[in-house]
DNA sequence: AAGTTAATCCCTTAAAAAAGGGATTTTTTT
DNA sequence: AAAAAAATCCCTTTTTTAAGGGATTAACTT
């Protein structure tokens, strides 16, 4: 896929952090201290400097954290991806969480690592990524197989959204009517297509999926 | 408090860590590595291996993460302190989440540190521990105060839990009273001291609560 | 321009939850 | 042993949901 795949080989790699926790960082340097394959360009705590930081350098592998103190790491990912679409990102984490390892790939990652990795975790993913190739680290691959049968988060729509945010409010459907300037009738259908589309039985049931998928 | 106070001044420190994350512990080995005041004893990954170590060897701190694989951190910090009540812990988390906080404290720690903790938090943190001084780090600090009005987490029973958690599944009060073999006006009991409890006027917001206080 | 999706509205009936009341029996704590 | 807390059960009425049906208009997509 990436033509400089074969050259890679014989290539050090220009590795840049994105973590705003310090402990990592360094975790990281000293892991990799002696590794002469990669050449250490430095680290960003969160995502404004690290995009300040590719306006003058341009490193081949960014490890980014999906937990930034700005904006989101997924967000970040698919800024880096637009703007310089040769950079392989390898995403970085300490939960292992369905929603989070997807997300982060469909915004352009190549791999997804978590922070119990071992170095030869760290040294597997950040080559393979380096030579255009997608790496998920062990412990993060088991979950994604066993979340992903369970995780069909339902598509819904703006208003459905809305509608279930106030639910989960505690409002009954002539409250919700109220407030958003419609008929009882309609929240009535919008309720309805939201039980229908998580496949709950009731509301109790539809609130803690929707905790669970982070849509609340 | 701790007779050893002015003592610990002149004295190294004796360090051990049980984190699960090799990029922490490199982290903070790697942070530390100069310090002539601290004794980097090892560390543990799990909370097994955490007390096999203790049997032979006792550090004045221990750095404890609170997400471990096999046991709670929270459970940990507690049975530490009951068979080593000399040993002055400092929790360590990803997270400044008022609960953990809180119960981390509550279960013996000293200290609690996030792990984006500088340099300096991290030497501070461990000096105010050793000399038996609590120490909590800046960011946990404002969370605490800023989440801890908010945070009244309801007192609920065995049975109200059990019954919280099938309704949550989505089931009828007839449904839940078949499963416990209870009549089902006990339940509807269960089901309107937990919306008293929760000032909750619906069971939407009631489960939207207990998801946000990890009940659930 | 035709098709699709989203958002709106209405009707009916049965089931379930919410809100109010009260009361007895186990357990646990003091 | 006494007091407090937890768990159990029952009754009534009103409100709200759930489940079934159908239908129109506005807003995008192709």
């Amino acid at each position: 896929m990436n033509p400089l795949s074969s050259k890679r080989i014989s290539m050090a790699i220009k590795l840049f952090i994105v973590d705003d926790h310090y402990m990592v960082i360094e975790g990281i340097h000293s892991l990799l201290q002696y590794e002469t394959t990669i050449i250490w360009l430095g680290h960003a705590t969160n995502a404004a400097s690290c995009m300040a930081f590719l306006k003058y350098q341009t490193p081949d592998v960014i490890l980014l954290d999906i937990n930034l103190p700005d904006i989101s790491g997924l967000d970040l990912c698919k800024e880096i991806k637009t703007n310089y679409p040769s950079i392989n990102i390898l995403g970085l984490s300490t939960f292992n969480q369905q929603s989070f390892i997807e997300k982060m790939m469909s915004n352009g990652a190549s791999g997804y690592l978590l922070k119990n990795a071992s170095q030869q975790e760290l040294l597997e993913g950040i080559s393979a990524v380096a030579n255009g190739k997608e790496y998920i680290s062990f412990d993060a691959i088991s979950t994604l197989k066993s979340v992903q049968k369970i995780n069909k988060t339902p598509i819904i729509t703006r208003r459905e959204k809305e509608v279930l945010i106030l639910i989960a409010d505690g409002l009954t459907n002539n409250e919700i009517a109220k407030q958003l300037f419609i008929s009882s009738t309609t929240v009535d259908t919008h309720r309805k297509n939201l039980l229908a589309k998580f496949e709950a039985n009731n509301i109790a049931l539809l609130i803690k999926m929707a905790m669970q998928l982070h849509l609340i």
